[in-house]
This record gives C-alpha cells, structure tokens and sequence, in this order.
DNA sequence: CCAAATCACCAAAGCGCTTTGACTGATCAT
DNA sequence: ATGATCAGTCAAAGCGCTTTGGTGATTTGG
C-alpha cells in the first residue's frame, strides 16, 4: 500500500493525504482522522527511500568503525555504546548504519557516505590525540559528534567526553591518601586521547604531592585481560614493587586481579587497586558491594546522550557546536585499602 | 555532484552516463572511459536514495536487536559478529542498518522495516526455542537469515549454527575419559535455543556412559562472571562437589576460575574447567597455550558467513533457504587434567 | 545496392514521496 | 453587493536515479 493507492482509496488527493498523515494545519479534523483511520488499518507507512529523497533527509545516522586491530579494544565497550545510541535514535525516528572499514579506507569511507547520502550525521568513535577524521569531517560539513576529543584539535566541533583527566586525578589522589607511593598505571593506549588524558590525570596528582614518576610503572597497551596479568607479573619483580594499580579498564582489572591472587596476596589488603568501570552491562562489578574501587562512568548513558546531542544538531542546522563533559563517579569497593607498612 | 550535472558536463544524457557507469554494453568503451574519468574526477557517487527507489533495492540489511535484559547476554558477543558481518556486508557494497528495540515492539519493528522498505533482509539474533520472530518473518516474505536455530519451528528457514550439541557433548565425553563424574553444567540461560542444545550434548554424553544426571550441577542464567563465581562457590560446598565444570561463555569461566584460585585450589589439577570460546577478539582465550580447555568457534567467522549467506539468497530471488552448521573445534588448554582421587 | 542488423546514443516515464502554486466555495468587512 | 480573506482541497513539479522504447548512423549480408 502506497500513498497513491491509500489516496485512491479514499477519494482524495495525495497532497492531502500526505497533508494529513503529517500534521499539516491546512487539512481539516474530519478528514485527518479518516486518513489516518485508514492508514492504520490498512497498515501504510511511507517508503522510506521516496521520503528521503523527497525531503533530502535521511532519517539516518551512520557510524563508521575502523576495523584494525589498533582500535579492537574499542569492541568490548562498542555494544554498550550503540545500544545506549541506538534507544535515543529509534526515539526520534533514526536508524542507525553501521560501516566497518580497513583503516586505510577511513577517510574514502566518509566521503562515501556524504556523497551517497544515506545518513544526516555521523558519529565518530575513538578519537586520537590529532585524528585526522575531525579536520576531514569539518571540511566536508556533514554533521558529526565524536565519543571523547582530540587534544590537538582546536577548531569546534561536537563531541561528548567523560572527564578522563579529573578521574584518574581522583583516584590517584584517593591512592595517595591512603598512603600509596608506588602507583602503577595500567593504562590504555596512549594514542588514543582518552588514554593520554588519564596518564595526565595520574601524572598531576602524583606532581601535586611531590612523588616522582616513576617510568618504569607506566604501561600503556590494548586492554586485555591478559594484559592487566602480566602487567602486574613483570612490575611485583621489581626491586621496590607497586602497591596500587590504576586500571583503565575492568577487563584488564580482571587479570590484575587474577596475578594478585595467584601470588598469595590479597587484593585490598597487600596490593590496591582501582579501576575505570564502563559499567558495561554483561560485566558488572560486582552485586551490592562493588568488587573493585571504580571510576565509574557508563559508555551506555554516554551513547544515548552523544545521539541525542548529534540528532539536535542535525535538526537546528546552523547551531554552533555542542559539547559535554561527563564527571565519573569515584565508588569505593573492596580493591584498595592503606598502603601495607614496608619493613 | 548529481548524475544530470555530470551529463551536463560531458554533453552526454544521463542515460549514457547511468548505462557507462553501471557497466552496460550499449556504450562505446570510449564514451565509458570519458564517463569513468569525470566520474572519478568529481567525485560522483550514485546517490543511494534515489538509486533504491529507481532500482527497489536498498542494499542495505537489517539486525534488530532486542533490548531487553534477558537478552543482554549477547552484548558481549555481538561487537564480534557484528565486525564479522560487516565485512562481508562492505564486500558486497551494502550498508547494515541496525535497529535497538523493546521486546514487546519487536514485531511492530518488522513490519515497520518492511513497510518502510529500507533494508532487502534481516538477520535475526538470538532465537530462542520457538521462536515468533521467525514465523512472522516467514509471513512477512522478507529475505532473513538467523545466527543459530529454533529447535521447535520445522518449516525452512536460513540459518548458520555452531553444532552446540556435538561440541559440548565432545567436550563431556574429554572430561569423561579424564575420569571425572561429578561434572556441573554452569550452561546460558535455556529458553535461549543454544543453551538448550548444549544441555542435550551434556545429557547424552553423560547417559551414554551410565553417568546419572544430577539436577544439583545443572545451572543456566545469564552468562557473567560473577554468575560462574557463585556457581562454583555454591556447587563446592555440596557434599560431592564436581571435581569439572562445564561453562558457557569464556566470561563466565573467568568466574569460575576466581572461585577456584580463591579457595586455594588449581585449575587443571583439583578442578577441571571447560568453556566454550567464541573467540572473542578482547578475549582471547591466552596466548600461546590456552588458558582454558575449550569448545572454540569463532563468533566473528560466523558473521561473515551468515552475512554472505543471507547476501547470496536476497541476491538470488526463490532460492531455497540455506543453512550451515559449524563444528567447534575442542582445543586443549591448562584447564583440564585427570580427575583426583578421592579417598 | 538495398534491407536488415548493429551500434551508440537519447528523451521521457516512472519509482513514492513532499511541496509549490492555484483553485474553489464560503465567510468577512466595507 | 463587492472585493478581500480564508479554509480546504488538488494538479503538477521535482527529488536523482534506472529503464523502456525509441532514433539516427554505420555496418553487414544477400
């Protein structure tokens, strides 16, 4: 059943059915509710393909996934962020398209999908400290958000960030506090931004009270679980061994907590540890009684509220660009306690 | 850049140009290479809107996910066999839309796909035992194919499965010759059609050598870590515990082993543990030797081929429903080991 | 040498929708 | 009564592409 078909039916012009069905004034009550009577019960929605090509919007918003193995570690948390996207966009009507691309294809990807148009926006994942996809996405002037930012990259433009910086600051502070001065940081890949921002949170707190950093504490690698283990194998042979760990992320705190146990020590008692928790749905910390010291920021809640920002963007064309700054909570679990007396 | 502007511009109609581009033999190869290169020139792109509503294709293909918790268990796998489609689907030149619905909408989101015609299939995610989607999507006509089976639903339909039931049966049959009899089946939730095949494999192994069921080893929920923790702590204060475990998900085992490791035994030698990997690429299942002793199977190598298949039947129109089952392979990690005697 | 076949191209219709501009009666102010 | 206003409707153009059904020009075959 098409427009044409439902106007026939009802001894009336497409114009007015159209009309109708979409909330003009210039259609009067009666008619509209008969159309619309009709519409529904006959099941009628527009095609989606005329519609955009009529009104030149696409009623899509595409995210474009680099397929190397640089960005993989953005695949644990990716599911959490489409499906907190994914409810803001069939909210207000989006679809949502997915292209996964070889990175060297990146860039002809996006030109692609403005030129083919079959999204109004894009939503841009993974940032690096300079990436190159901002500037490009500026130029070609389709609408566009990023997950997190790029520190190198002045010129405006929309993005939604958790404050990675004051996190890690935060939590190191909270090491600190309790007497820590060995702190090893588990970090991300520092080519990354968000990963770059927590190494200066970390590094600014330690400054702050006078404790040297220490390079030989600093890690930065793909967050794996494996990772998190051998990390903390390799440094508890050091001569004068870390006492806390500054996890980026629960998967990889899961294999440092793996290598405390399997030393003999307790996690919490011997050795601290905190991590960043994407409060990512299928691995949760813990039940009531967090098991890890987190800083907690959901990737779902930031998915939801990056579509939403973009989709207004899109729909006030010549908005300037917006931007938010999530604080992630610090939540106290079982994973750090005073730093144990060294004798 | 549109198609007319580019006819303009070579003095040619736009049927020329369209024929010359989409590779007609009515065209000198003169003209054709004239065409390519102001093509590649300008940048054109057929616009994808316009090319669907001329051509009734949209190329593109749907996933509708569903949002509920009980579903929430595929998250973690669905980044993995989301990147495999998207290969195949990038490949073939088309784009995935992805749709993130309430459980009760699901119907009403396919109907509404179809309706709006903006997808030529749909893969289906997740089925369960009987499940209604398919039936619907029967009735509706649309291409689809589904990643596993619905044991109950006998007309033919398209699907890719891993063989769930001939891997764990394998799998129960190691721990078997190993000399275990107290196994315990930490298994996913069983309305889930996959879980349900895997508990068939469990039972036939066990009834074929005369090992009794116990209901007590029998577990299914949610598939997370803290799930096969509990599992383990609960099952090894029984009066006869399981000396192996039987897992669903390398998440879960991750549990399973910190049970283990915390009441000071060792994995491989006091308590035997299988899992099923799907070869998740945040999760690998170790380095060199695995970890674990385990039924692998990659989710992401089933993407690709689902995609592929579900290509080949929307691209080959009454064609018969294509189907493939995949073996897991069982790969021997550290996690096994003769069962110990008990004296 | 002429009809038939072939080649290289084109004009125009159509996909299903929105939107512009015009057209009726009816209502209003003068 | 008369021109202006307005509510309700419609025909037709247009979005950018494909595809049908041509048309002349050239080649081929008898």
């Amino acid at each position: 059943m098409n427009l044409k078909q439902l106007a026939a039916h009802l001894g009336l012009s497409q114009t007015t059915v159209s009309r109708a069905l979409n909330g003009y004034p210039e259609v009067s009550e009666e008619t509209r509710k008969r159309v619309q009577q009709a519409a529904d019960q006959h099941n009628y929605r527009p095609n989606t393909r005329a519609k955009a090509l009529a009104t030149g919007r696409a009623m899509a918003i595409g995210h474009v996934i680099p397929l190397s193995s640089r960005h993989e570690m953005m695949n644990p948390i990716f599911g959490d962020f489409i499906s907190g996207a994914g409810e803001s966009y069939s909210n207000a009507g989006y679809d949502m398209v997915l292209s996964l691309v070889a990175d060297k294809e990146q860039s002809s990807a996006y030109h692609e999908m403005v030129a083919k148009r079959n999204v109004d926006g894009i939503v841009l994942h993974a940032p690096e400290m300079r990436d190159p996809r901002i500037t490009l996405l500026q130029k070609i002037g389709l609408p566009f958000a990023v997950h997190g930012r790029a520190t190198e990259i002045t010129t405006p433009y929309s993005w939604l960030d958790v404050n990675n910086r004051s996190a890690f600051q935060r939590a190191t502070d909270f090491l600190l506090d309790l007497g820590h001065r060995r702190i090893c940081l588990v970090n991300g890949q520092e080519n990354m931004d968000f990963a770059f921002r927590r190494r200066r949170g970390y590094e600014a707190a330690l400054t702050a009270r006078g404790v040297e950093i220490d390079p030989q504490l600093l890690f930065a690698d793909e967050m794996t679980e494996v990772y998190g283990y051998e990390t903390v194998r390799r440094t508890q042979r050091l001569d004068d061994p870390p006492t806390a760990y500054l996890v980026s992320s629960i998967i990889a705190a899961f294999g440092v907590r793996r290598a405390i146990e399997e030393s003999e020590l307790v996690m919490g008692r011997d050795i601290s540890v905190i991590t960043h928790d994407d409060d990512l749905s299928y691995l949760r910390n813990g039940a009531d009684v967090p098991v890890f010291t987190a800083t907690r920021s959901s990737v779902r809640e930031a998915g939801r509220k990056l579509a939403q920002l973009l989709i207004t963007q899109i729909e006030t064309p010549g908005s300037p660009p917006l931007t938010e700054l999530l604080e992630a909570e610090l939540t106290v679990g079982r994973s750090t306690g005073p730093a144990p007396n060294r004798t």
